[in-house]
DNA sequence: CGTTATGTACACCGCTCTGTGTGCTTACGG
DNA sequence: CCGTAAGCACACAGAGCGGTGTACATAACG
């Protein structure tokens, strides 16, 4: 006992229950999807009373769309802020994900959802937006003749890789790499003296986590 | 006695009962999905008893495995066996979906069973790599340099343009084409004379309904 | 100290889900 | 025309779900 304290909001929770129950979240919705883990289950994981859950939630579909809003932070400046890594490189840098992250949260989501208008879908949403967004940035600072366009062609590259990835059961991040390294040079006009076809091993983006994918 | 056949292709059923399950299978667990679609809604939808189904398929698993497998001959050749196309032509036009299309039905089982092992999994990565080969195939057809690879990338894309216009809500499939028509233009060695980058609507695989995306 | 927000323990409700048991009706083929 | 298999209606079992009610414990802070 006699733990950290603080919520996130700054105030006062006796024993940071609610924490908790986020933690146990992202663990469990991510590893067995939402629909098949139930608050009594989640309840357990996080070893909180049920009834505290529910004080802390009005809903599951409460829950369900904090556990998403949480995601956003971290993936987005986990890969782009990396001052180490040239433009180029950041931008492949999103596709280095360790092969047994299992399914970006957000199109789980959506699917186990299958509601447009569910506020996890609209998180979804979002964040997928502000995904492509940065990959935009990104590409202009990379001197990208349509930034936009490079930075939804790149998005896109990353959910068919986790879909993908998901469906075959292995991994398809290399793949998609691959076609990366081929439209940001194609994008690029006056662009490095890149290497033979095959170079994105060079990005190495080391041991970020990185699971936004 | 005197009554003998009951493949599984079973004729002579007194009156199609289980041709009228894996009917309304297709249709209401690709709108609502699987797990939201119960065996009584699935049983009044097919005007069959809740007894009948049962004495077809021993349980839903089953009949979700069913149901996937049905999916795979008439996708396969609808896009890939059409003459009057050129081989680069076939590959683009599977990207000519409607924007309504739902959500490939393989990926939406795969997430929403969650388990690899699930016999409707295992169809769905089947059909995925059957995907990937015709395109290989196909590539290989238009000259491509490495046609396995090519394919790969084709299947990806198309995975990836499914995944993102479901999460977010709009169509992602011209942009999966553009990003195609690069990468086949780039993998045929001296390729045709292609007209301005943005060339994709010439191909327009009129009216295919093409339900594999 | 005592008050109050916070968390706990556990039983319980109502609902939906998959799956059965039972007995009755209908269609089809010999 | 009759036998048999296919299908039907209906109720119900058993489990899991989301969610609640109640009564009690504890931590924080004045």
């Amino acid at each position: 006992m006699t733990e950290l304290e603080k919520g996130p909001q700054g105030r006062r929770r006796g024993r940071g229950a609610r924490e908790r129950i986020l933690s146990a979240s992202q663990q469990l919705f991510r590893e067995q999807g939402i629909n098949r883990t139930g608050m009594d289950q989640l309840c357990a994981a996080a070893q909180v009373s049920k009834r505290t859950a529910y004080q802390h939630f009005t809903g599951k579909d409460e829950l369900v769309a904090e556990y998403l809003r949480r995601f956003d932070p971290s993936v987005l400046s986990g890969v782009f802020d990396r001052t180490d890594l040239t433009p180029r490189e950041r931008l492949l840098a999103a596709f280095d994900v360790p092969p047994t992250t299992p399914l970006c949260p957000y199109i789980g989501a959506a699917v186990e959802l299958h509601d447009p208008q569910h506020a996890a879908s609209q998180y979804a949403r979002a964040y997928k937006e502000a995904v492509a967004a940065r990959l935009a940035d990104t590409a202009r600072e990379a001197g990208a003749a349509n930034p936009e366009q490079l930075g939804e062609q790149l998005a896109l590259l990353i959910d068919g890789a986790a879909a993908r990835t998901r469906v075959l059961n292995a991994d398809a991040f290399p793949t998609a790499a691959a076609i990366a390294a081929v439209l940001i040079d194609n994008a690029i006009p006056a662009s490095s003296p890149r290497q033979p076809s095959d170079d994105r091993g060079t990005t190495r983006s080391a041991p970020v986590p990185m699971e936004g994918q």
